[in-house]
RNA sequence: GGGUCGUUAGCUCAAUGGUAGAGCAGCGGACUCUUAAUCCGUUGGUUGAAGGUUCAAGUCCUUUACGACCCA
């Protein structure tokens, strides 16, 4: 950058010194949050005194100085206040004014008034500098546009743009939401590895790393499942875990390599006991964020007033593609795929099914919506159908054309699951690398019996995504992953 | 991985192939009720990087970095 504008506030730091000030005291006066200061004298007329005295502190959004009176907008985390500062008030303080810059952190004292174009100010006694700043914020009116600096610099991003703070501020109660319906549920949440031998229970590449002292390969989780199973395994009915897994794959406005994952075990119940949870907890984090249940995005408009539709997967593709939905439980579902030029052609009717739908019904599910019914080989930790062995009892809940949630009755055969996993690993044999891994510690503790259950698992960034209208999963990720850039 | 678009002052943006500009911020000055304060003056540039075409390149071409969007 130009250094003329950093030069220019180091230059401010040296006059304050000289003046015998110490620009990042520790030692500060006590102050009072601004935003309980707005509400409770909301009410003052203008011109009106208060005889109120606080003390505010925050950041200097804005200097408007008129000579001997100066006007200085304070932001904290609660809220906005004007300080007026004059000289006859603070005599050689005022000299203070001139060394001050925008983005400085700034402590006024003063009586509480109301001006006489209506602004709610302190009329400032004692102006004390908590903090310098030596680099310039973002342009004041139009803000920081620029998505580049934005991510690399979320905290520019977080002074500039209010809708960005309330964003954030939204996920954190989306947060807290689910964990209370959770806990009031009477479910536990825990913590599970990072770092593990193997790592299964999901679709996807994962991260590899090295334990030194351990001299052993070790791989970041892509998915919570196996680990909370054993878990509940032990005889913790009801529990969830909130936190990172990683994927190694590329990004998009719906991927980010490191995400935030719910996965939530529940014993002597089933997919069908899932759905009401999802609906639930859907619903318990709007009540608890936004409020609404009609949610703009991208242009469209979601409601999600629960219940939400059912439809079986087979239905869904059959509707979608105007054909007969036996058709496709038989091997004709191969040649279907083949009709509509899916590449390569899938080699069994479940995978032809599953290929159909990612291709034309997954993006026209806008409103929320359940399909359910799965085929056999996409799914290798769900029960059966009773009525269909190349069926599982799983669902997927879709919302603006987005896979937000997904779960199974948990398969609990142990020799099923087992089989399971070898025709996962023969097919990364024949070149899937996204196939599931067998996992033996898994294997010997369901061996030992397992209840019989219902689990899901939910992206959470995709769900502050949609509640809070961003369009981008970078929009509510804090530091998204980027390249690095040479500076 | 492929395609499209973007990258110019701290920030937001201009500039037919022909002298790189504006607003805000900054700096100097005036101003004791402003709030995008106002008024006068003024500083600030390796146009993401490298190469090429041309008398002349921010602009055209090639390569490349980063980002955004779309596609697989």
């Amino acid at each position: 950058m130009s250094d003329v504008l950093r030069q220019a506030r180091l230059d401010k730091l040296s006059a304050l010194r000289e003046m015998g000030i110490d620009a990042y005291p520790a030692r500060i006066p006590d102050s009072e949050p601004i935003g309980p200061i707005s509400e409770r004298f909301a009410g003052l007329q203008n011109e009106e005194h208060s005889g109120h005295l606080a003390t505010v502190a925050g950041r200097l959004m804005a200097h408007r100085g008129m000579g001997k009176a100066s006007f200085l907008d304070l932001l904290d985390g609660t809220g906005k206040i004007q300080a007026y500062a004059t000289l006859d008030k603070l005599g050689e303080a005022y000299a203070l004014l001139s060394q001050l810059d925008v983005g400085d952190f700034v402590a006024a004292t003063g009586e509480v008034f109301r001006t006489k174009r209506g602004q709610l100010s302190v009329a400032a006694t004692e102006l004390v500098l908590l903090s310098k700043s030596i680099r310039p914020l973002p342009e004041k009116w139009h803000g920081l546009k620029d998505v580049e600096i934005r991510h690399r610099h979320r905290a520019l991003d977080l002074i500039s743009n209010d809708e960005v703070r309330q964003t954030f501020i939204l996920r954190s109660r989306i947060l807290s939401a689910i964990r209370r319906a959770l806990d009031a549920d009477g479910f536990l949440e825990v913590e599970t590895p990072v770092l593990l031998p193997i790592a299964s229970g999901g679709h996807a590449k994962p991260f590899e790393t090295h334990h030194n002292a351990l001299d052993s390969e070790l791989y970041l989780r892509i998915a919570l499942e196996l680990y909370l199973k054993r878990v509940m395994i032990g005889g913790i009915d009801r529990v969830y875990e909130m936190g990172k897994c990683f994927r190694n794959e590329g990004t998009s406005t719906e991927h980010n390599p490191e995400f935030t994952m719910l996965e939530i075990y529940q014993a002597y119940t089933d997919v069908h006991g899932m759905m009401s949870l999802a609906e639930r907890l859907v619903t318990q984090s709007i009540e608890a964020s936004t409020g609404s249940f009609q949610v703009e995005f991208d242009g469209k408009r979601i409601d999600f007033t629960a219940p939400w539709p059912r439809i079986t997967m087979t239905d869904a593709v059959a509707a979608a593609l105007n054909i007969e939905p036996a058709l496709l439980r038989t091997e004709e579902a191969i040649r279907v795929a083949r009709q509509n030029g899916i590449e390569p052609v899938p080699t069994t009717p479940g995978q032809a099914l599953n290929v159909l739908f990612e291709r034309f019904v997954e993006e026209t599910l806008i409103q929320p919506t359940f399909i359910t019914d799965y085929p056999i080989e996409i799914s290798p930790l769900a029960k059966r159908c009773p009525s269909d062995d190349n069926m599982v009892e799983r669902f997927e809940l879709f919302a603006a054309g987005m896979e937000l949630a997904n779960a199974f009755t948990e398969l609990n055969d142990p020799i099923d699951q087992r089989a399971r996993f070898e025709a996962q690993e023969k097919l990364r044999e024949g070149g899937d690398e996204e196939a599931q891994r067998m996992d033996e510690d898994f294997l010997f503790a369901i061996e030992h019996g397992m209840p019989p259950a219902g689990g899901m698992g939910m992206g959470v960034d995709r769900l502050v995504m949609l509640l809070t209208g961003s369009p981008s999963i970078r929009d509510v990720i804090l530091f998204p992953t980027l390249r690095r850039k040479e500076e």
